[in-house]
DNA sequence: GAACAGGTGAAGT
DNA sequence: ACTTCACCTGTT
């Protein structure tokens, strides 16, 4: 891959396995939007961009230098998933999956949006889990004006703990709502710290996220996968459930180590929107 | 109206 | 250890 600053963007030239948009569509994530003219928008450790392809490139607003402080380590770019598509392709039963999937990256998303986020997603289809978060940026996140619009960042935790579960209301987040205010409280407070996570085995950050009330296996391992990068974690929700009983009882996503959430991520995109045929 | 949606946790077997 | 159910809200 070879950047190119541009009049107001970086050009990813000959970059691989980068769609734009199976990235941002996998699930993975819920605030970048399209546009008319198939550009995302969206914002990222409170900084906003448009991302879009063009000649097989993929471009991305700002200089070389917000490219470098943001964009690259969000977008995974240093990592050959590639190479973890045919190691991962060598279970015949995942070939079409790892085909139809090329060009997902997993995102390093913000830990706190990752944990706030799937917090809110639980037993929610994606257009409202993706309402909810809108109002939520909106209420309590920062504003940025980007290109003529307003978005806003994520709230950080510290805002909404401060807040009462009457305050989260128009969020229309139901249930939910309590587990997040708990989870920001638990951030803010230190009792969850998420620099410790990092330092600990997949497994111990797992007991340490389920802790939290409203917090389950499932949840856990999405804010390990896509908010600490933990691509040894593997989220099964009901669509994951459907694709692991195609693929046979005796598949066993452990056995795949550190491609196991990339292995996940092609999956669920695969039985999601691959059509019939058996995964 | 009923059933269901990218779960969780409590309570029942 | 496994199954069942309620939880808030919006859509089909």
């Amino acid at each position: 891959m070879k950047l190119i600053a541009e009049n107001g963007f970086v050009r990813l030239c000959g970059v691989s396995d980068f769609d734009p948009e199976k990235t941002f569509e996998c699930g993975q994530c819920f605030r970048w939007e399209k546009s008319p003219d198939g550009a995302y928008t969206g914002v990222a450790f409170g900084r906003a961009a448009r991302v879009w392809t063009e000649n097989g490139d993929v471009c991305v607003t700002g200089t070389l230098t917000d490219f470098d402080s943001v964009w690259r380590s969000y977008f995974d770019l240093d990592s050959d998933y590639g190479r973890a598509r045919r190691a991962l392709s060598a279970d015949k039963r995942l070939k079409n999956a790892c085909d139809f999937g090329a060009g997902i990256r997993i995102l390093r998303q913000e830990p706190w949006e990752a944990l706030g986020s799937f917090i809110l997603s639980q037993c929610n289809n994606i257009p409202r889990i993706r309402g909810i978060l809108s109002r939520l940026c909106a209420l309590f996140g920062d504003p940025i004006r980007f290109k003529g619009e307003m978005l806003y960042s994520f709230p950080m935790a510290d805002r909404l703990a401060a807040l009462s579960e009457k305050d989260l209301a128009p969020l229309r987040s139901g249930y939910r709502a309590p587990y997040l205010l708990s989870a920001a409280r638990a951030v803010a407070s230190g009792k969850l710290d998420f620099g410790a996570l990092s330092g600990m085995d997949t497994g111990s950050a797992e007991c340490k996220l389920i802790s939290l009330d409203g917090v389950g296996k499932k949840v856990a391992h999405c804010v390990l996968l896509y908010g600490l990068h933990r691509t040894d974690a593997f989220p099964v929700d009901v669509w994951m459930r459907r694709a692991l009983s195609s693929l046979g009882g005796d598949f066993d996503p452990d056995s795949l180590g550190a491609n196991a959430g990339i292995a996940q991520q092609y999956l669920f995109h695969y039985i999601r929107n691959g059509g019939e045929a058996p995964v």
